[in-house]
DNA sequence: GTCTATAGCCAGATAGAC
DNA sequence: GTCTATCTGGCTATAGAC
């Protein structure tokens, strides 16, 4: 283990804390209607004081983002430590997963079509290494599944893997919350049945 | 047939045209990069004179929507003069109808979360007026089909009026169609397919 | 109703002292 | 690295002449 100054620690801390910050605010309000002012003042330092450690709003968002892969990363990780587990299965553990934290209001949200901010996203060296990283661990169970037969074989596996990101931030579990009538487990199971059912092939006709 | 003056007819041309860029848009930039400027110079007028026509930049966005809803509400009339059609049918018609406006680039995006934009859409009248009508035409077929047992009767009619929503703006067409290997047709096949096989009763176990 | 010109504002980013 | 104070640009919206 090499020593970690303390300083650095520190500095680690309060980057973690600004990221914290960014997140729940991304999750809520959205990229454009999140301010730099807004984030300092509830990460309780002064904006300039957040540019030295963040040169731009886009990084900011850039960093989320990174924070959320790396918790499913993560999550991923921990699921191959049950590798009896079907690969269709694991596929569902990763999308409940991310509903929870959508429900959480921890999913952070970006303007799909800013070109600006999507521009800076792929000039992410650590943001693009965590998505592809995260893309190709759900590619092998994708494929796998296709092989097994529980996942349509004549799918793209890219468009079994993109419906899966799309799920991540897919507005209708907000609308059904809104309507207030259902506990969060059913919807989160609706939502998963739904997507995989979909998925799955059709009746051998 | 009343007749109508000149002047209004004009007037009418011009909003027209001002609304189809304002779709353009929202469609390709969203609402947040979309400015007055912008319309106005592509509209063919000065930005002051926009404002005499909509008094507000919600009202365009909010235009923009009563468009496309009225467009909608067209297709699904012109689906009711074919009766002997399954309710299903009807209602992947129209997914398909909404994925083909997307691929056109027509399909205005708008901030999901915006609280601003959303509460001004909220209390545009026309706007919610239409918005219910085109609900209450597909919630019949929704129900109907669910009788039928070609939608599952156990989801919530609203879960699956939402989905189909959230069909129509669902970036996984956009991420297959920038991979550019597919066809406009194959892609929409594929989205329509599990869009409804996941809506359908699971097997009966 | 159309234009030119401008007001007013807000948010991202920076200067410079400490 | 932190702060206060400020710059800057771009945007919505409006004034006022024609």
């Amino acid at each position: 283990m090499a020593r970690v100054p303390y300083r650095e620690q520190m500095l680690q801390v309060r980057e973690n804390a600004i990221v914290e910050v960014v997140n729940r605010l991304l999750a809520t309000k959205g990229y454009d209607l999140m301010t730099v002012d807004e984030v300092a003042a509830e990460a309780g330092l002064a904006k300039a004081s957040l540019y030295k450690h963040f040169t731009s709003k886009d990084e900011l968002a850039g960093a989320a983002m990174v924070r959320v892969l790396e918790l499913a990363i993560a999550h991923v990780n921990e699921l191959l430590k049950a590798p009896d587990r079907t690969p269709v299965a694991q596929l569902q553990s990763v999308v409940r997963w991310t509903l929870q934290v959508q429900l959480a209001g921890e999913m952070p949200s970006l303007p799909a079509q800013n070109s600006k901010l999507s521009a800076s996203l792929r000039a992410n060296r650590k943001y693009m290494d965590r998505l592809f990283e995260l893309s190709d661990k759900l590619g092998a169970w994708i494929e796998q599944a296709q092989k097994d037969g529980q996942v349509d074989p004549a799918l793209p596996s890219e468009l079994v893997l993109y419906t899966l990101f799309a799920r991540a931030c897919d507005p209708v579990l907000g609308m059904l919350k809104a309507s207030g009538q259902y506990s969060d487990p059913q919807m989160i199971e609706w939502l998963v049945a739904t997507t995989f059912r979909g998925l799955a092939p059709g009746l051998p006709s």
